[in-house]
RNA sequence: GCCGAUGUGGCGAAAUGGUAGACGCACAAGACUCAAAAUCUUGCGAGGGCAACUUCAUGACGGUUCGAGUCCGUCCAUCGGCACCA
């Protein structure tokens, strides 16, 4: 038997698959039932790095195991292209960034097949493909015509030296990605998508969707849902005529006896209003563009240092107490959540307190506990279930209890109203910068803003070798003259294009329902096909954007499910979370990681099998685990076992001798393949060769049946020895069954307990009675020195355990 | 601060409430060899005992149970998410 040469045979393979129809999906398969294994876009702005090794692989086995189950897979893959990752690194190298995502995504195609990964490429696409963003366009003026886009000034982060502007995943911490300048926040006219009203349905998508907990807690706070009351307030000067009305919201009306005073956000939009009551408006106005200068993240990292102005002659009325209290501007409260007012209650919120403290405020207590340095907060008081104090009628009763009564009151009286509250923002739409799809509309100087005529999609962005913003940081469209005059749709007058363009997560906003009808010019995708393959089976990927592109894709899909343009409100049944990989140093390994061991190396040292199986072995899927090339050889020399087998072949049929060890594998893999656990498969096809190393020959059948077991895992080596001994393609092969009645020994260790200790084991039949059992145990010489004849209770299960208590 | 997940040998890790440490690495001894590599065999949680055996062990302390790594409390630590969200 010749050595097995993986490099030659590896690549034999892959240039095979690359075009073999069997690993193609069907539409409308006659027979077989469908699967959808999704695995994320490749993100095109550089080379597979280990972290797509540890993801892709789990989904390219389950892709493999369903197929040899008789599932019709679709199995795709394309390219996340547009947006600021490819942009930048086209600049960076002095190319255009369509060429860059086109050598992009050629060499990322190439890498996945040295993998071995069973895509189905006749399904790819790049976001920046003109014939893919035709529909993120079109879906956009889908948003637009039922007033889910609005256009609105808003803050958006902007690098000073990069002169971009960026969104906030390219702005984390408040440093720019690329330079690692200080982010800046600039007002400019932006479009927002009501992402927000969405947020219950996202909360129902958070619910359905298989998906371990702590991803779905981060979803759920997130959206941030809070209930509570919103109370009307009167705002009067002070001579007590009432100027306007105020709105807070609030999470405690318990303490609704307690308000001292009341404060605005800076930004609200009543100061200017009252402006001709406030006697101290230069003051005020100072305040206002203080806090104005300041960037929200400033707002965010100096959350110890309150600030705040008081805003003379303006008063607010408690409803619930008639009392008189001052009103203040101060930047701790959000314009952006719930009405940018709150009520104070400085003896129970932490922040009110100090507040008051700074502003020598009187704080009212209204329930139970030391406040003498420190607020008692809702959730102690609230877990001491504590009495109310000084509430009127209230006084005395325990606070769930007056929490309730005090809001009906307020409720009845039409003081307030119940509602709820989402942290979660509508989302900005546009950026500032080249590399996305234009949007698809015009301003005119009649009709204002006119949607493009669907049949004009797509617009197409234009050629350009200036790819950064003006002075004014406009888009660098803003520049090209014959892209920016045009003329207007609707009454054939001058009009602007919109120079702006989407963010880069605007075509992966939707991107797994195109794979269903990749080619469709007519439709997004045909609404047939799409009913066909339905919701993404298994969605895996990385846990990065959890709370971005998961968000985006349940609030898309609920859009158009709900304009009738897809089946179901649901894009994804199961989301698999992949761990990291780490380095040395515990810290992630990935593009960005200088000292990063490439995926391409291994491979190219080991060989594909060797990398796939070596790297699933070191840890679960969701796990994250420090990569090693410690251990590699474990699987090194699993896989020249696996080879020599073909020296070991006698007989045919299935041995007696092995027989419950094939059932077991069979029965252990095929869970394990289910749930993406490649680690425990791995071992239980080691268990299974010991045992054949052991015996010292393998029967033809239980060869075959081995090697379509292990064929997920290491397609190569599988599907060559297959071809060499059986003279056929494993992909034609059928995955084997197993026979429950046979995945357990007749005779087994029977575990013995006394007293609820472990004394032993007896070999014993496995379906031997407790009688039986009693009497192999009195008559075994470990157990002579035990007074078996009483015992005061017998714990027997059949086939598992018993246990004597004496 | 709030929420969530995790915590098991020298290491990576397994265990539907039923023999804790499967499987692999590392290590040690042996076989083969002039020798080495490769391969094969055996051992390998800690303590005690010549041994048969025995005691202690799944972050800590309690609880439920015939029986707990697993279920329930209270802590501690690590990782992750959110965070002046009213």
């Amino acid at each position: 038997m010749a050595v097995y040469d993986f490099k030659a045979i590896e690549k034999k393979w892959q240039d095979r698959w690359a075009t073999d129809e069997r690993l193609k999906a069907v539409d409308f398969h006659p027979t077989k039932p469908k699967y959808y294994v999704l695995y994320e876009f490749f993100n095109i702005s550089g080379n597979l790095h280990m972290g797509h090794l540890k993801g892709t692989v789990p989904a390219d086995a389950l892709a493999r195991y369903k197929r040899l189950k008789g599932y019709n897979v679709l199995f795709p893959i394309g390219g996340d292209s547009f947006g600021l990752p490819a942009e930048n690194a086209a600049i960076k190298r002095g190319i255009n960034p369509r060429k860059f995502v086109e050598d992009g995504m050629k060499n990322a195609m190439e890498q996945s097949k040295k993998i071995g990964l069973s895509f189905d490429y006749s399904r790819s696409f790049c976001t920046s493909d003109p014939e893919y963003y035709k529909w993120t366009q079109w879906i956009f003026l889908q948003l637009l015509k039922n007033g889910k886009a609005y256009k609105k000034k808003g803050y958006v982060n902007f690098c000073p030296k990069c002169e971009t502007v960026l969104s906030n995943e390219d702005s984390q911490g408040g440093k720019c990605d690329r330079c690692g300048s200080d982010v800046l926040q600039v007002n400019r006219d932006v479009w927002f998508l009501k992402m927000r009203e969405y947020a219950d349905k996202l909360l129902g998508n958070v619910d359905r969707i298989d998906m371990a907990e702590n991803l779905k807690e981060a979803q759920r706070n997130w959206i941030g849902k809070s209930e509570g009351i919103e109370l009307n307030l009167d705002l009067v000067d002070e001579n007590n005529n009432k100027i306007e009305d105020l709105k807070i919201f609030t999470t405690c009306i318990e303490t609704v006896y307690g308000i001292t005073f009341v404060v605005l956000a800076p930004e609200h939009d009543l100061v200017e209003k009252l402006a001709s009551n406030i006697k101290n408006l230069k003051q005020v106005k100072e305040y206002q563009e203080k806090t104005a200068l300041k960037s929200e993240f400033d707002r965010i990292s100096q959350v110890k240092n309150k600030t705040g102005c008081k805003l003379e002659g303006i008063y607010a009325i408690n409803p619930v107490t008639k009392a008189k209290v001052p009103v203040y501007l101060a930047d701790f409260v959000l314009c952006g959540y719930g009405t940018g007012a709150v009520m104070a209650v400085p003896s129970h919120d932490q922040r009110d307190y100090e507040f008051a403290e700074l502003f020598n405020i009187p704080k009212i207590q209204v329930i139970e506990g030391d406040v003498s340095k420190n607020a008692v907060e809702k959730l102690e008081y609230l877990e001491k279930n504590s009495k109310m104090l000084n509430s009127g009628e209230f006084t005395g009763l325990p606070v769930r209890e007056a929490k309730k009564k005090i809001a009906e009151m307020v409720i009845n009286k039409g003081y307030g109203k119940k509602v709820i509250n989402y942290k979660m923002q509508d989302w900005p739409f546009n950026r500032q910068r080249y590399w996305g799809e234009p949007f698809p509309v015009v301003f005119c100087d009649k009709c204002g803003v006119v949607p493009l005529d669907e049949k004009d999609l797509p617009l197409t962005l234009p050629e350009t070798d200036d790819y950064l913003p003006n002075e004014k940081g406009d888009s660098p469209l803003s520049k090209i003259d014959s892209f920016v005059n045009t003329t207007c749709p609707k009454c054939g007058g001058k009009a602007r294009r919109e120079t702006d363009t989407m963010p880069n997560w605007a075509g992966s906003s939707w991107y797994w329902l195109r794979y269903c009808d990749p080619h469709n010019s007519e439709k997004l995708a045909d609404f047939d096909k799409l009913k066909y393959w339905g919701s993404v089976d298994c969605y895996t990927g990385g846990t990065e954007h959890i709370t971005r592109h998961v968000l985006y894709a349940f609030f898309w899909q609920n859009f158009l499910y709900e304009i009738g343009a897809v089946p179901t409100r649901d894009p994804f049944i199961r989301k698999m979370g992949s761990g990291l990989i780490l380095d040395s140093e515990g810290k992630k390994m990935s593009k960005s990681s200088v000292n990063g061991v490439s995926p391409l190396e291994v491979i190219d040292k080991y060989g594909a099998d060797v990398a796939r199986m070596h790297l699933h072995f070191l840890a679960g899927y969701e796990d994250n685990c420090m990569w090693t090339f410690a251990g590699i050889e474990g699987i090194v020399s699993f896989l020249d076992k696996v080879w020599k087998l073909q020296d070991m072949i006698k007989g045919d049929g299935i041995s007696k001798e092995h027989e419950v060890e094939l059932n077991a594998l069979i029965k252990k893999v095929s869970d394990d393949y289910e749930n993406l656990k490649l680690n425990t498969a791995i071992s239980a096809c080691m268990i299974f060769i010991k045992k054949i190393k052991e015996d010292g020959y393998i029967t033809k059948e239980e060869l075959r049946q081995f090697l379509i077991v292990l064929n997920p895992l290491a397609p190569h080596i599988t599907s060559e020895i297959y071809e060499r001994v059986f003279n056929a393609d494993i992909l034609d092969e059928k995955f084997p069954e197993y026979d429950e009645s046979k995945t357990v020994k007749d005779e087994i260790n029977f575990p013995v307990q006394i007293n609820g200790k472990m004394k032993g084991t007896i070999l014993v039949s496995r379906n031997i009675n407790q009688e039986l059992m009693l009497e192999k145990i009195k008559t075994d010489s470990r157990f002579t020195s035990y007074d078996l004849n009483a015992p005061k209770k017998v714990i027997f299960i059949p086939g598992k355990i018993i246990n004597i208590i004496l």
